[in-house]
DNA sequence: TGACAAGCATCACAGTTTAATGTATTGTCG
DNA sequence: CGACAATACATTAAACTGTGATGCTTGTCA
């Protein structure tokens, strides 16, 4: 996976990612099951989407990853790092720049 | 060019052309500035991008297209048909329901 | 026992945008 | 005049992203 130069609109899966585990360690499953349901079932990413960017983000070493039983169930737990913490700043006010400029050429009265 | 189930973000480039488009009829080269500083420099599309839109939307009888001579320029000016607008309803509506999702998972507190 | 959820993973494919390139005309500046 | 930038259209290969399918294992529950 090579994120060089992600434009505007992708790269929200990665956004949302780190969001989720900006606020506690979560695994894969859990981290698909939470995009679908805490945004209103608005978004909805796959296993095929959000796997990789964990790996990615593990290799960038923006999470870190732990092996845990839970449950009776092998889980990889993922919590994020201080670069991995850089990383959703500056993601969140790009999406907030876009989402604005949006806007801006959106909502301006008709002619 | 295929637009059948363009995800949550891509798609964008559309959004912007049917809503400069129900402003006023514009050609194609204005679209791409006007995309550019209506945004605040947020949003840039290329030519590359909004051409191929273009002629995609006329196909489909969301625009409409004039050839006309103005300042010595040969352009080819596109507005919006009924169908078009109502397109732009969609996507509109498709818009805010992804950017609220978006706000949903990334206003909410930290745990 | 059979079905299904949880949990991880990978891959081919399809859709979208970028960046480069091409053509032609018009305007500008030294 | 000559060069170069801007205007205006168009096309294309390549890159990037997310989908959907598939596979594997373990656990649960009827």
């Amino acid at each position: 996976m090579k994120k060089t130069n992600p434009s505007f609109l992708n790269g929200v899966p990665e956004l949302l990612v780190l969001r989720l585990l900006a606020r506690r360690e979560m695994y894969g499953y859990q981290i698909v099951e939470e995009i679908r349901t805490q945004t209103g079932e608005a978004l909805s990413f796959g296993e095929g989407c959000i796997y990789p960017y964990l790996h990615y983000l593990e290799a960038e070493k923006q999470v870190s990853s732990q092996r845990r039983e839970v449950e009776g169930r092998n889980r990889n737990y993922y919590k994020l790092t201080a670069r991995g913490r850089k990383r959703l700043e500056a993601l969140t006010s790009e999406w907030k720049r876009v989402t604005t400029g949006v806007s801006l050429l959106m909502e301006e009265q008709y002619a």
